[in-house]
RNA sequence: GCGGGUGUGGCGGAAUGGUAGACGCCGGGGACUUAAAAUCCCCUGAGCUUUGCUCGUGCGGGUUCGAGUCCCGCCACCCGCACCA
């Protein structure tokens, strides 16, 4: 070897058609080997990746690859959640048709993917778009229907009437439509549900078992699902109607002192018929804000109905209020309000004067203790509330759920917010639901043997509404019941349903039937499944939901399909900027240059300023194109530096400095091999003992800091060998050092690795070696070194074998100079040892 | 407002209750060179009366022989949200 450049655009696509050609990564579902599913989530086919991309996939392709060093059988799968609104924007706005700019999108982004060496097996890919996928799913459906999970009901959705579409909520912007500026109407439309609230219960006592799960995933999990226990009881009305509410405190019903509905309860509509005022407050409630953060900051209104309420066990009337913060979404979007124990009802009685009386108090003779500007929501016992008074709250609870079921009057209740997941979209870039509604016959699922039923070619986007409606013959058809004319369903399905079992689709692709149980049995679960954390909620409940409901139907046995969860961070860069005009013009990284800790545009030479640090986005600006990187520094270098220094679940901030350090490593770590490659011919003796150790040390470490996804330690650990390995002399340890540091760099920089692999003699390529071995003996230390504190504080350390006895070490560490200095004659009371780590003297 | 998270040099970050700042980036100095680039070596938390000492992990307390780490109370920023009765 005597040339002394690395250089990745020739060595790149050399490797990576070597482990084309070899077939490398292909994954055997007969191999003997124990199995390792790693999988990232797939992308979006957009048109070009991102640098979050190739963060995520270089992460899991590490661990793909150290798993099979370490004896694995490994899949590593990729492909495209390839249906969406974005295809269908694109057909709008450019003229073409989504199917083809979808491929077009994926032929790219596969060669980019391609270009970043990633240990795939591309044997697998897959698309949802393609006809091999969504059939499967059609019969998915199907199936999922007969088992009385899917049905069909009435639903509210966002109405475009200009563009004659339905909106998605990100769609409604200020209550217009994002594309026509219309005003969005509610339109009332018959759509698909599929009944996740079936297994909200196994959905949440799941989550418990989820334990390489990030806690904070399964706590946004717990709260979604948003179970609560408590008692649904009727209050009789003055105007004798009975009022149903819902309470989680039955305990303080005795502290009851108003009752409130929602603007859009039957009790504010029916007030509403003959009262302005009513209708009046009601179009106010409606008009301010509904997230939480809004409503939560927001004054709390009422509006007294003149209705009043009987107390069930006190008798009294209590004043009915239509309320702003009662949701009529939730329980009976009516309630008891407890000013006393709950802090909304407590600002509420406050503004308008309504009594706060205490029920719970922290022992019976507090029963009076007058509130301190807010509601006590703790624990306590019950007072001024008859036959509860003295017992705790719990039991407190269960007694009048069991009175008012003995009298037949209320009944303890389980409510869930989560609700039915509707899948149905007014689109047709998705996956067509496969029904037909006949006149005769109602709504009937196709006949499997007519799947898949494929989306039609020949649509344009120039007229508004959904192609599929307008289409001249596609949604005509024949019923699979009667044979008479029907007409297919229109509704295509959300594209969230795609990405709810491509994991199993992955693992086994037989061509007649969504998955093979045995394959499925060998591949699932995915050991480590990685992506954002955008998808906490939706994407990962429903794939969750979708295992559990194929297994319900005995379609496959997996209950939870990702036994291991990571949510990597996103990446960042500083943003560029000028004020025009009183706005702000941003500038791509590209277009400014550096200048100490200042930038100045390229073109122009005078200064922009720097901002925030924020992630990369196209309105920003701030943004760096994979491509262009890879073209200046390699793959090698790219992916080294979304491994490096940031942890993998924090943001990484971007930054040309940083990249050109690692293209420079990539660089540095060449040269250290080809000049041991040229040195070695010699055949170099001898054994330094101390560089043993350190690469033994370094072995067992970055294994571990692989299997803990802690790549930016792993990588300051390659770091620190290789420096020692630099200064080292020749030797027999050193040339072993330069192949080991070849076989662990190779799942970080795969073709750097081989290309030394090659260089150094070895047969085959790298991603095929083992992991390499360690002996035990070298990573147990025989001296250790001992810090000497003096009432706390370092003041020497010292060498000591290891194990050393207490006493050893305290005569050694009083022998110290500095530690005497710092003594300074005073007498030593105490002398705290810890064995192999240090002597604190106190005085 | 509620829930969760984070806070350590100029920057990204290390650190089973036991030597704070590993490793990288930036910066400074030097070597090599006619010169530059590349490369290599050294320095790089702050301060001071500099063989060394003091201070220092968002702020204020506490526990401990010893606290970045544990406890209590704050502050700032980030993320999520559904007033869930």
């Amino acid at each position: 070897m005597t040339d002394n450049s690395f250089d990745p655009a020739t060595s790149d696509p050399r490797w990576q058609a070597a482990w084309d050609d070899a077939q490398t990564f292909r994954a055997d579902s007969n191999s003997p080997k124990p199995k390792s599913y790693v999988l990232e989530m797939f992308p979006y086919p957009s048109g070009r990746i991102h640098m979050g991309h190739v963060r995520n996939y270089t992460m899991g392709d590490v661990l793909a690859r150290y798993k099979r060093m370490t004896g694995h059988e490994v899949l590593h799968p990729m492909g495209w959640d390839a249906f969406g609104m974005p295809a269908e924007n694109a057909a709008m706005e450019q003229g073409v048709h989504p199917g083809g700019w979808t491929r077009a999108n994926i032929d790219h982004m596969k060669t980019q993917l391609k270009r970043l060496g990633f240990a795939l097996d591309w044997s697998r890919e897959l698309a949802t778009c393609e006809p091999e996928y969504y059939g499967h799913e059609q019969a998915l459906f199907i199936d999922l229907y007969e088992a009385g999970l899917v049905y069909r009901k009435e639903s509210e959705v966002n109405w475009d009437p200009v563009d004659m579409t339905v909106l998605a909520n990100e769609q409604v912007i200020d209550g217009k439509g994002w594309r026509s500026g219309a005003e969005v109407e509610k339109r009332k439309l018959a759509q698909w549900f599929l009944k996740i609230t079936d297994f909200a219960e196994e959905l949440l006592d799941g989550l418990g078992k989820l334990e390489d799960w990030p806690d904070k995933v399964r706590l946004m999990q717990e709260n979604w699902i948003g179970k609560s226990s408590g008692l649904e009881f009727s209050f009789d009305l003055s105007n004798g109607d009975k009022l149903p509410v819902y309470t989680t405190r039955p305990d303080t019903i005795f502290g009851a002192s108003f009752v409130a509905v929602a603007a859009d309860h039957p009790v504010a509509q029916g007030v509403a018929a003959d009262s302005q005022a009513a209708r009046d407050f009601i179009a106010e409630c409606k008009r301010g804000g509904t997230t939480a953060a809004e409503l939560d900051t927001a004054e709390k209104l009422g509006f007294d109905t003149g209705i009043t309420a009987r107390h069930p066990f006190s008798g009294a009337d209590l004043p009915v209020f239509i309320a702003n913060f009662v949701l009529m979404d939730y329980g009976t979007g009516a309630i008891m309000a407890v000013p006393g124990h709950d802090q909304r009802d407590f600002e509420f009685a406050t503004k308008y004067a309504l009594p706060i009386p205490r029920v719970v108090a922290a022992s019976a003779d507090e029963a009076d203790k007058a509130f301190t500007g807010e509601a006590e929501a703790g624990e306590g016992v019950l007072v001024n509330s008859g036959f509860l008074d003295g017992m705790a709250v719990d039991d407190a609870a269960r007694e009048i759920i069991r009175r008012l079921e003995a009298e037949g009057r209320g009944a303890g209740k389980t409510v869930w917010r989560l609700r039915d997941w509707g899948v149905s979209r007014q689109r047709y870039w998705g996956t067509p639901i496969p029904f037909i509604h006949c006149e005769k016959c109602g709504v009937v699922p196709a006949a499997k043997d007519s799947l898949p039923i494929t989306l039609p070619d020949d649509v344009d986007f120039r007229t508004p509404g959904n192609p599929l409606v307008r289409h001249p013959t596609w949604k005509h058809t024949s019923c699979p019941e009667c044979g008479g004319a029907a007409e297919r369903e229109t509704d295509t399905l959300d594209t969230f349903v795609n990405s709810s079992w491509y994991f199993l689709r992955f693992a086994s692709q037989p061509a007649d039937q969504p998955c093979d149980r045995e394959e499925i049995a060998k591949w699932l679960p995915v050991e480590q499944y990685i992506g954002g954390i955008e998808h906490a909620i939706l994407h990962l409940l429903y794939a969750r939901f979708w295992s559990r409901a194929l297994s319900h139907i005995g379609l496959i046995d997996v209950q939870e399909p990702f036994a291991s969860l990571f949510t990597q961070g996103m990446v960042t860069h500083e943003t560029y900027s000028r004020a025009q005009d009183g706005r702000a013009v941003f500038y791509t990284p590209a277009e400014v240059k550096r200048t100490g800790d200042g930038a100045v545009l390229q073109d122009d030479g005078e200064p922009v300023e720097i901002g925030r640090v924020i992630k990369m986005s196209k309105s920003k600006k701030n943004v760096v194109d994979p491509d262009t990187i890879i073209a200046r520094y390699g793959a090698d270098a790219v992916r080294w530096f979304v491994l490096s220094d940031s942890p993998p679940e924090r943001d990484l901030p971007w930054s040309e400095a940083g990249i050109e350090g690692c293209g420079r490593f990539v660089h540095r770590l060449w040269r250290l091999f080809a000049q041991h490659g040229a040195n070695v011919q010699g055949g170099v003796q001898g054994a330094d003992e101390a560089l043993d150790r350190h690469i033994a040390r370094t072995v067992v470490a970055v294994a571990e800091d692989i299997e803990a996804l802690a790549f930016n330690k792993a990588v300051a650990r390659i770091y620190e060998l290789t420096s020692a390995v630099e200064k080292s002399p020749a030797s027999a340890s050193r040339s072993a050092a330069i192949a080991t540091l070849v076989q662990l760099s190779a799942p970080m920089m795969p073709h750097l690795a081989e290309e030394a692999w090659h260089a150094l003699g070895q047969d085959g390529l790298v991603a095929d070696a083992p992991w390499p071995a360690v002996d035990p003996a070298l990573l147990v230390e025989d001296e250790v070194t001992i810090a000497v504190q003096h009432r706390g504080k370092l003041r020497d350390t010292l060498t000591a074998p290891k194990g050393a006895p207490k006493d050893q070490l305290e005569a050694l560490a009083l022998g110290s100079e500095k530690l005497q200095r710092s003594l300074d004659g005073a007498e030593v009371r105490k002398v705290i040892v810890v064995p192999d780590r240090l002597v604190n003297i106190v005085t």
